[in-house]
DNA sequence: CGTCCAATTGAACAGTGTTCAGGTTGGCGT
DNA sequence: ACGCCAACCTGAACACTGTTCAATTGGACG
């Protein structure tokens, strides 16, 4: 009996081949081979490649984000919509190319009931309802741009200036107080920093 | 004389297509036809693809921001760089597959004077070098974020809740109290409301 | 006029997502 | 035990893509 082929058995190849080869690297071909199949073979299981994609970035933000829907009881909203974009953010920055595959996907999953349970949760700390809406698209959106500026720099996509010409960089004396070099440590202070005063300014 | 090809001619044919057809439309192969030249062609005017993007990236964005880099006479920190924002968003939202050409672009000039005088701006407004640096790299991830995400629902690819299953709607009453229906305008005042909070929370 | 060289062609290479008619194969009903 | 059906997969192709490069053009210049 061989056992056949199954959604998360590919996912979870496709993954793997991810991880390895970085989204560009990621081809069909790639993955049938690697689950010793036919390309042909996928599409009994999958509609498109983007099919697979947008099941690929649920699995990668469904799991740490399931537990955050609502504050934990005592916690401020401030407190649980930092905890959630903080782990919003590991989630992704956790695979390669994370950022990428969760832009290039779409939802799969109706997002409304939790939708429902974070605006009642903003609300009920004082938000007038559209406010609570677009106090969550705000830092929905501050993170996604985060996230993929700071994956690309990760992936040697974009060029920090000190890297790129460390010479000439007496030319610019403020920029050079201004900037320490790059870390994993500073990275995540620059994420915090931008994500704290966007809470702040959000308060209702 | 037949007058031959030029960088500025390719990166406008580019941009006509890129109108027309969407960035996954715009093959070398369709903008080398467009130009009435075959595909290898273009190689002697760009090394590949990515060189064409980044400059078609750069033309877009440019020329809307080149005023911005500094506050006008007697313009507030704050003013300024949220007029910067608006700028760069709507640069970004008139072309159509605006904002993933520029995510999938790199910088083809050396930003670090614009850096420079910018990092210089906030902290004669009070800021620290590292938070001015901080700051502005905040406001630009807010920006990223949501022109990507709005530029992905103008574009249909991504869903709203109400359009998608607009009958069981019923069944979430604050997200229903939330969210207006989406249109030009409120897709800007959302921008707006996120914009003037993350900024009132960068205050120094 | 002849030479030179920037600019382009023609043709190929290796790879991609996707389709589909045709084979397997496992399990179920009779 | 047999036959059948549906699930599952193969084999092979199609229409694309970006990219390379030897060979060829055509205009400018000595």
């Amino acid at each position: 009996m061989r056992t056949t082929l199954d959604r998360k058995t590919v996912i979870r190849a496709a993954m793997k081949l991810l991880a390895d080869n970085g989204l560009d690297g990621l081809s069909l071909r790639n993955v049938a081979s690697e689950l010793g199949v036919r390309p042909g073979a996928l599409y009994w299981h999958f509609a498109n490649k983007q099919e697979l994609l947008d099941q690929m970035a649920a699995t990668l933000v469904e799991g740490p984000l399931a537990d955050l829907v609502r504050p934990r009881p005592g916690q401020s909203w401030d407190a649980w919509l930092a905890a959630r974009a903080r782990a919003f953010r590991t989630a992704v920055l956790a695979t390669r190319d994370g950022a990428r595959l969760v832009a290039a996907s779409r939802p799969t999953t109706d997002r409304r009931p939790e939708a429902e349970a974070m605006v009642a949760t903003l609300t009920a700390a004082g938000f007038a309802p559209a406010d609570a809406l677009r106090a969550l698209t705000a830092v929905k959106h501050y993170i996604v741009g985060a996230v993929q500026e700071e994956q690309d720099y990760a992936e040697g996509r974009a060029v920090w200036p000190r890297e790129a010409d460390p010479d000439r960089y007496a030319d610019y004396p403020e920029l050079n107080e201004a900037m320490a070099p790059q870390t994993t440590e500073t990275l995540e202070a620059q994420f915090e920093y931008g994500l704290r005063a966007l809470l702040r300014g959000l308060a209702p």
